[in-house]
DNA sequence: CGCTTCCTTCAGAAACTTGTGAAGTTAAGG
DNA sequence: CCTTAACTTCACAAGTTTCTGAAGGAAGCG
């Protein structure tokens, strides 16, 4: 019995197929290449971590990849980072529940729409046609940012039904 | 009097200002730059529709670039295209109240993560720590899909509570 | 306290994107 | 039906992004 990386016991085939695919999709929705790797590979462990190296060696990247790819992920809140314990390892973690919910934290990105369209609205007139087309963007994104709040804590509710405290 | 541009009698710079910081949040959202420089200066104009001409001109962009970004945005559904009765020339419009719509038709996008979350379970297994963490997920997104279209019919509501018919 | 392992940072090469000019296509109008 | 205006397509040049190898730094372990 050798020191098996923790992943044994799958087809690595299946698996790697699964992340490429995944991470495909991800790129497609706008997220750079290496960290939605690195993502699709974390999501498709069974632990839920990995080391720097398992990451490097699976994905078949050297570990500057890594380093940046974490960097970013950790950044938006998707995955977070864990020294072990008496080891110069990093381990990287997703959270199941915790890294959708990050999804939904585009608020920032929210906020900042917010701010330009009000911008636009005081500079162009609000009382002009394109004020009044603004002003209406404007009032739709405010309105989505407490509807998501609302809607996530309903989903809190109805997960902790079916799947537990995880 | 000229052949006024349609837009005559505001602030060029204002416009021009706010279409830039507009076009650049959107790009940061993940959006490309034509695309998104093209719709800020739709959303930006009165009419709510520019010709070809109109927006080469004030993006100071070749006839080819704004095509390309034209071609992408009504793709997207975020803008339509009219042909002018009688005349060469083309009119691209943006529908208020529809644009955003088609912002949370992010539905396609949703779907395809389903699916291919939905082939990591079966892969991998749906009895295996992974294949539950992407149950979770996949099911985490079903929920948002259909809370997405409610929220929008009560966005509806309150719109035309708000804003009218439009 | 120095050795070693692991992670990070950085400069640069390679790959990909993006926007242009030029040629091509479509359709209005004589 | 020919001319011409307007949009589109295409090949390529310029500009970005992305990943690597190498050097640098932090922290366990003897």
């Amino acid at each position: 019995m050798t020191t098996e990386p923790a992943e044994a016991g799958r087809d690595p085939e299946a698996v790697s197929k699964f992340v490429e695919g995944f991470a495909a999709q991800l790129v497609e929705a706008g997220m750079q290449r290496m960290p939605a790797r690195v993502f699709a590979a974390l999501l498709a462990s069974d632990s839920g971590t990995l080391t720097s190296a398992e990451l490097g060696e699976s994905l078949r990247v050297s570990p500057a990849a890594v380093s940046g790819a974490v960097r970013y992920l950790s950044q938006q809140h998707m995955v977070s980072r864990e020294r072990e314990p008496g080891s110069r390892r990093e381990r990287y973690r997703v959270h199941s529940n915790q890294w959708y919910e990050a999804l939904t934290n585009r608020e920032a990105v929210l906020k900042r729409w917010e701010s330009a369209l009000r911008e636009g609205v005081d500079s162009l007139g609000a009382g002009t046609p394109a004020g009044r087309r603004m002003a209406e963007t404007l009032a739709f994104f405010e309105f989505v940012d407490g509807e998501i709040v609302a809607m996530m804590e309903r989903w809190r509710v109805q997960r902790e039904e079916r799947f537990g405290r995880g």
